[in-house]
DNA sequence: ACGCGTAGGGTAAACGCTTTCTAGAATCGT
DNA sequence: ACGATTCTAGAAAGCGTTTACCCTACGCGT
């Protein structure tokens, strides 16, 4: 139960002044080599390790980068945790996990520990219902954060206004939906449901402008028949679809909100006795993990779950003039699996 | 831009010395009513918030608790980085997440740097490669970390030795195997071809273990011809399944190391014609997430993983005589689905 | 009236490191 | 050969807290 050894013995024991040994351990400084040499013996035999708060205090960054998300084990949470952790890695940060569960207050009390900590980084993920009261609240936040030198990163949120002091990384929302209408309407398809989510959330908003402007670039009349809402569940879908074709809507391809929606819609089909996807093509959006386990594999529009991860460090981490406030959008593909057939 | 207030600007606004500020955070030191008062509108006015460098460096302790694991996304992991998260959370802790894809160096590397942080506790999550080196290397900084006051909790891999400085947490990978033997074998099976592991995986041993002491239990000769071993993929099962009935080995249950393996094993039984579970029941490990999604769904032994981590976190962070070295085996239960059908 | 225990609060010494500032030694140009 | 650089390395001033130690009142028993 020795006492760790600190920078002062390591010092006794090269024979040189603690400066010296902080030099030869931050190797920015010119250091004799025979120095350097004693240093580093000193620094094997006592098996030495500086102290990171001590670093911390002394200089200026904490070298952490803090993710906070609703939970660790959904695949979408999780794929994006992946990049996070990558980059942070890759940049010589440790990354701090935090999960809110959807609380608002617990993100809140997050926001405040990673203040405390001076995290170079903080990474909020994914939406919390968003009141006033929140939105203001976390301004002081962000404003707090960016007093403190952090750099402030929403990802997969809209950003909270201009004037926000916070970096956005989102997906191409309305890009992904676009892409996966024009491959619908490509493959000769003309009469195309929109499986919507819930209305005025700004995800499912922009992915069905994406549908819309498809149609158009197509010039193909947007029918509003077409065109249901809910929520984001396989039930969902299943009973949208069951509602279309209860009131004889008619249609020869589905596009689904996310994949959830879509098997839900699969399932609706087949328990009408359409097959997928030979009477009716879907499409999903999401690309989970679980679209190519479908029967028929779900053709699905792919996020770059990793990439936004990655991007949201990479962007927090990089200094200069105005990256403080930067707004990236990540594109998207088409991940074709067996869901879409062309209509002859 | 407004430098970040210290502990100093907080004492003046209040008109109070700086130990009497930190005496009303820290909340122990008994202070009159009206003074605590003034320091908490100064902290609020200030939006002052402690630096935790500075406190970890002058108290003790970091209240950080390391997570180290192969990867973030397969499931196996992410559930029980959501028990130790979970878990740390509960204890005031935060928790710091880092993932080694299986590189010994980096395991070791990442070791060091939570010795550096000076984390509360260091939980390893399964397996890596194990040379003799690397035990060694892994025994000083265990160590190492005994001495910085930080535990190391060994989660899901066997116990090192036992004068070796850790807690280990591990699942009863014997007794699941018995149990789940025992379940094929009360439904009246009697011939059950065992899908092994790697030969030398302590984990999948134990698994081969638990087998044969639940058919010695049932005074059921073990039939070398029926038990086999592969990796752990699906392929791997297979493989061995299609070898055994190349073999004509006759079995009317299959007791597979994981559900990979089983799932392998399954689609190996439906391409020679054999009906799960009308003509050979199948019983997998692990419970993966998509083992209820399997047809049919796969029975399976249940691990808590969640269970597994928050414990790990608990153990660590429990203080007193011999806590240091504690040795717990977490038991698991029969997900039972539709993958088995008792021997008429 | 006096000593004393105690609530309340200030002073200053760590905690372990980085980073100026300073200065001796070595090298160099002329 | 001598001042001017360039290397090297030490002394010491922080960084922002906590905490041991000290001091002042005040209430109380005797």
């Amino acid at each position: 139960m020795n006492k760790r050894p600190t920078i002062r013995d390591v010092a006794a024991m090269a024979g040189v002044s603690v400066a010296t040994v902080s030099r030869v351990l931050s190797g920015d400084y010119p250091v004799a080599n025979a120095t350097r040499t004693k240093v580093q013996r000193a620094v094997r035999e006592l098996d030495y390790v500086v102290n990171a708060h001590a670093r911390a205090l002394s200089g200026a960054t904490s070298n952490v980068v803090a993710l906070v998300m609703y939970d660790v084990v959904t695949p979408f949470f999780a794929f994006i945790a992946s990049g996070v952790e990558y980059q942070a890695t890759e940049s010589d940060r440790l990354c701090l996990v935090c999960t809110t569960h959807g609380d608002p207050d617990r993100e809140l009390e997050i926001v405040k520990l990673m203040r405390e900590q001076h995290a170079d980084a903080v990474i909020l993920v994914g939406g919390v219902n968003m009141t006033d009261d929140y939105r203001e609240r976390m301004y002081r936040y962000a404003k707090g954060l960016e007093d403190a030198g952090s750099r402030l990163v929403l990802c997969g949120r809209p950003s909270l206004g201009p004037d926000f002091p916070a970096i956005t990384v989102e997906y191409d929302n309305a890009g992904g939906a676009f892409s996966a209408t024009s491959h619908l309407l490509s493959s000769g398809h003309r009469r195309i449901a929109m499986l919507g989510g819930p209305i005025g959330n700004t995800t499912f908003d922009a992915r069905l402008d994406g549908y819309r402007r498809a149609l158009e670039a197509f010039r193909v009349p947007v029918d509003p028949a077409l065109i249901t809402h809910g929520d984001m569940s396989q039930d969902s879908g299943f009973r949208q679809v069951q509602r279309l074709l209860a009131d004889g809507v008619e249609f020869t391809a589905v596009f689904a909100a996310n994949d959830f929606v879509a098997a839900g819609a699969m399932r609706a089909l087949r328990a009408a006795g359409k097959s997928v996807p030979d009477d009716v093509s879907v499409i999903g959006y999401d690309d989970t993990p679980f679209a190519p386990e479908l029967t028929p594999a779900l053709t699905s529009v792919h996020l770059p779950h990793e990439e936004l991860g990655r991007t949201a460090v990479k962007l927090a981490l990089q200094r200069g003039e105005g990256s403080a406030r930067q707004h990236v959008m990540l594109g998207t593909h088409i991940a074709m699996r067996d869901s879409v057939r062309p209509l002859i």
